[in-house]
DNA sequence: CTGGAGGGATACGTAGCACCG
DNA sequence: AACGGTGCTACGTATCCCTCC
């Protein structure tokens, strides 16, 4: 409804949102939600990339539309046609919004996650309201609300469909979608494939105005354009009153509750901002706190230590506020560290360290299926948890969320979110949260269990790749990207009032399927490295190798062509489905001055090819460095996913990687780059608190890194120090400037090239 | 009996490939 | 030989079905 201000169309409760002239950040909920200095600007996401626009649809009126049109003078000039309505897709923030935190948020459990289900559990220790009370919505029950979302007509049963009941989502973009979609029907029930958009099997068609027939480009085009079957319906009550309701949630900013679910943020911001209204609940020794101050107090588990009295009972009891929808902007704080930062895995005393990893695969679900349960350790059991150096009596809150797996730096994973999981076999309690639109299951890390956490209430949902891929500033893409890791985070708060937040990655893990039935998977390599002349035999643990699995070294120049590619021999008659023997093959150059990283694959047919592991030819004289292939391991200078070497690995043998300082001592003569030694085992430890360890295999001083994560090496004298860059170098062939604080005073005047950017390994 | 967990199957869309002009 | 169009097919995704517990 072009009459309609835009802020009205932002509000994602009504299906009405769609047909609007709109400002392109105006629907950005990460830019609204992230905190101010985080980026440099609304926009612009981490790696300094401008945003996408968000998708829209030009529809060519003919009618005449107002000429008042709200925000017009915003919009180029070229889009200022009076002729033409530009559709900003809500997109799918939504699948990052809360409408969408929890897919079980339909009455079906069997998604488990359930936002009430929150509370629904034995959960126990005491989180302060405002993480508790914003989960609360009475819209993640469908059948239970009577609130019914503005123009959702069907959820008191009135839909044609036969589905909405059962939709594991709230949103009503979603369901408004069903038939409209140009992929797949959204409801598990009774939602055949074929759809036809006009054909007898569509409920729609007593919609006289459906977009199907809508005069411009049709809005089926996109599964995300929420154009509703009540949008095309001008004069029914049912828009009507949805316009109605839209309006006044709009205008009242508090809304009717949170129902929110369906809200965008920027409707959430707004009211926010504007609401004096906004009343939280508070646990008893919290504070009553302001839109404000809740920015400052993200984590309240910093601030609010846990209390393991029971809380809860009785607090379902109290009929939620309905007007305490604020909850996305409580999970701002500045003071914290936004998901995708990379953050060290020990500082000080504290070491987070994952004791027992979880299985390299995990088929995640679907919102439209019921949970496949929690991630499972490889030998049984759950992932294990636990903080080490911390004597405090406080409980702390460990956050969990689902990353990358890629060989870009950690970041919360697109299209996989964290599932909680209940039930009576979980002994874990868990709480859901969300941060700028990742879900962070938070579990408590009590010190009578000695820091440790068994997590067995984390399973991974799997978000449609279409609904991910059309939200504004995705650039991911969801095809084949399966592999997610587990992470994890605490934050200790200090007596000097400072908050120590450490950070730990689980090894990767394969979410698909089909991938987890067939494609090969290396868990663990014995080898690192190898004399360029070859021979050494190397272990290779995983999943799905065959009896004909052939190992594959390749390296690749850096515009990716081949540079030389060659078998390795495998000894089949000691190979397993779980693991190969390959002796290495001698690498092309036998006249090695510095290290070669390459790659390897196991393969197992044409496309079934494992992801690209990590291998490094050294000089002959250089000794071998030998792994131990063991799953748990310890010690402060575990990396995690926080050395940048890591990162740049899709390689799920991370403890391969961790460097033990008796390992450090036996790699010295390795640490030479450039002429320059690093000769003291101290020198393999950061300077830096963000960083945790770094081993240096090579020292190349490069002007451009393509490489994600770095570290700068300065020197002198003998003196080396290391900076590890924790800026987001995402992009290829970025050039890093040299920063300041890498200034004279570390640089030998008398060299070129005082400084070195250097490369984990 | 209910529903979660989890394995298997498969419709559908499409990326990638072969073939042809 | 290079290029574009077309058709085929294997693959990946998303969903459905089923059993077990």
């Amino acid at each position: 409804n072009p009459c309609l201000p835009s802020q009205y169309h932002s509000l994602q409760s009504s299906p009405t949102i769609s047909v609007s002239v709109t400002e392109p950040h105006s629907y950005d909920s990460q830019d609204d939600l992230r905190p101010p200095g985080y980026y440099s600007s609304p926009g612009v996401r981490p790696n300094g990339a401008p945003t996408l626009e968000s998708p829209r649809i030009e529809i060519t009126a003919y009618g005449q539309f107002p000429e008042d049109e709200v925000e017009e003078s915003s919009l180029p000039v070229a889009k200022r046609v009076n002729s033409i309505v530009t559709l900003t897709l809500p997109s799918a923030d939504g699948y990052r919004d809360p409408s969408c935190l929890s897919p079980a948020s339909s009455v079906s459990s069997r998604s488990g996650l359930s936002d009430a289900s929150s509370y629904e559990s034995s959960f126990s220790y005491n989180y302060s309201s405002p993480q508790n009370s914003p989960w609360q919505s009475p819209s993640v029950s469908p059948k239970g609300s009577t609130l019914a979302l503005p123009g959702d007509g069907y959820a008191s049963g009135g839909s044609p469909r036969h589905s909405p009941s059962t939709s594991p989502r709230t949103s009503v973009t979603d369901d408004t979608w069903m038939g409209q979609r140009g992929s797949r029907p959204n409801s598990p029930a009774g939602a055949k494939r074929k759809y036809s958009l006009n054909g007898g099997g569509a409920p729609h068609k007593h919609f006289p105005y459906s977009p199907n027939h809508s005069p411009g480009p049709s809005p089926q085009t996109s599964p995300r354009l929420s154009v509703t079957d009540e949008t095309w319906l001008p004069n029914t009550n049912q828009y009507t009153n949805s316009a109605i309701l839209a309006a006044i949630n709009a205008l009242t900013t508090d809304g009717v509750t949170d129902l929110g679910e369906g809200i965008p943020m920027k409707a959430r911001k707004t009211s926010l901002e504007h609401s004096a209204t906004v009343s939280l609940k508070v646990e008893p020794g919290g504070e009553e706190l302001g839109p404000g101050e809740l920015c400052q107090d993200e984590h309240p588990a910093n601030r609010l230590p846990l209390k393991k009295e029971a809380y809860c009972g009785g607090f379902l009891d109290v009929p939620q506020h309905p007007y305490s929808w604020t909850k996305p902007k409580q999970y701002v704080s500045p003071s914290l560290p936004a998901l995708d930062w990379q953050l060290p895995s020990s500082s000080g005393p504290y070491s987070l360290q994952i004791e027992v990893q979880p299985k390299s695969h995990h088929r995640a679900h679907y919102e439209t299926e019921g949970s496949r349960g929690a991630v499972k350790a490889l030998a049984g059991g759950h992932p294990v948890v636990q903080l080490h150096g911390y004597m405090e009596s406080e409980p702390l809150t460990l956050q969990l969320f689902i990353g990358t797996a890629d060989d870009r730096l950690l970041r919360p994973h697109a299209f996989y979110q964290v599932h909680r999981i209940t039930g009576k076999t979980v002994s874990t309690p868990s709480h859901e949260a969300l941060h700028n639109n990742t879900k962070v299951l938070e579990i408590p890390l009590l010190p009578e269990n000695n820091m440790r956490a068994i997590i067995d209430c984390a399973g991974i949902l799997k978000l449609r790749n279409s609904d991910i891929e059309l939200r504004k500033g995705e650039t991911d893409i969801g095809r084949k990207n399966t592999r997610v890791r587990m992470v994890f985070r605490v934050h200790i708060n200090q007596a000097t009032g400072r908050t120590v937040s450490l950070q730990v990655a689980s090894n990767p893990i394969e979410c698909s399927q089909r991938s987890a039935q067939e494609l090969p998977l290396v868990d663990k390599q014995s080898l690192e490295t190898c004399p360029a002349p070859g021979g050494e035999r190397m272990l290779l643990d995983g999943h799905n190798f065959q009896h004909d699995s052939k190992v594959v070294f390749v390296e690749k120049a850096q515009d990716g062509h081949h540079l030389w590619e060659t078998e390795a021999k495998v000894d089949r008659d000691v190979s397993k489905p779980n693991s190969l023997l390959v002796e290495i093959p001698p690498y092309r150059n036998q006249r090695l001055s510095t290290p070669v990283h390459v790659n390897f694959y196991v393969c197992n047919g044409k496309r079934k090819r494992s992801q690209y592991q990590r291998f490094t030819y050294v000089p002959a004289s250089v000794p071998t460095i030998k792994t131990e292939p063991h799953d748990d391991f310890d010690g402060p200078l575990v990396c995690g996913q926080q050395a940048p070497g890591l990162s740049l690995l899709p390689k799920p043998y991370y403890p391969s990687q961790v460097m033990t300082p008796m390992m450090a001592s036996d790699l010295r003569p390795c640490v030479v780059g450039g002429g320059y030694s690093v000769g003291q085992q101290s020198a393999l430890y950061t300077s830096s608190e963000n960083c945790s360890v770094c081993v240096c295999l090579e020292v190349k001083a490069i002007d451009h890194i393509d490489f994600k994560s770095i570290v700068v090496l300065t020197y002198m004298g003998d003196r080396i120090v290391f900076y590890h860059l924790c800026a987001d170098f995402h992009g290829v062939d970025t050039t890093f400037e040299v920063p300041s604080s890498l200034n004279a005073p570390f640089i030998s005047p008398r060299k070129e090239n005082s400084y070195k950017i250097i490369q984990f390994v």
